[in-house]
DNA sequence: CATACAAATAACTGTTTGGTTCTGTAACTG
DNA sequence: CAGTTACAGAACCAAACAGTTATTTGTATG
């Protein structure tokens, strides 16, 4: 997939409150199946496997096999290359946000000085 | 706007990659008009101000008044808000992701030894 | 082998998206 | 004040989305 096609993916991916409740849930609780994950949700099975399968193909998650069960498993190097997109602008959020201004630029002063570009 | 709400639309936004150079050109570039942003595009007038309304209703960008003109202004703080969420899965990119990683990492521990939450 | 379970697929529906062209409008300009 | 510029809005369209229920597939298990 070409760069500007995975961040469409991923962003869209992660532009749905359902799915980016699942990535939470993979992330505190590790693999899930199916019937797991849609249990909290007022939503049927086939609702969540679509959002699973958009998931997937942004290359959000993949799949196991446990019998039956298909569990599923976060993969988050999309949401790497999404932070990399957005931290290009960090130096406009500027004064605005203190913490996450303070401690991005922090980082900003440790990439300069690491001498990687 | 919720929370959630917001994500959905600043990520909604983001997923499309006219709006994504749309955004990369106001940081480049500063304030740029509607005709001037499109002129790159192969794309209607109107087609650019729809992304721009897009835009706009995430809070991405600000409109002036410039005579006829409505200059278009890069508005970052949902930028930020959008890296918070992303932020807090950067445990789990771990070792694949060496440079945004270690970087990352390093953030972390400043975070940890500021004594700030 | 018949049944139950987990999940995917199909078929359908209403809504949203991303584009178009045409028209309207506010503000400058000769 | 007639014309032009810069943009927004309306109406339209095809494709994609997000959900539904009903059905099918694959894998145990009694």
């Amino acid at each position: 997939m070409i760069d500007a096609a995975r961040l469409d993916a991923t962003f869209h991916a992660l532009s749905d409150p359902t799915r980016r409740a699942i990535l939470a849930r993979l992330a505190a609780e590790g693999d899930i199946t199916v019937m797991d994950l849609a249990e909290p949700f007022e939503m049927s099975q086939p609702a969540i496997s679509k959002h699973l399968k958009v998931l997937e193909e942004a290359g959000l998650v993949s799949r196991g096999r446990d019998a039956q069960r298909r569990p599923v498993h976060l993969e988050a190097q999309p949401l790497a290359e999404a932070t990399g997109w957005l931290i290009e602008y960090r130096q406009y959020w500027a004064a605005q946000f203190g913490r996450l201004d303070d401690l991005l630029g922090e980082l900003q002063r440790l990439e300069a000085a690491s001498g990687k570009t």
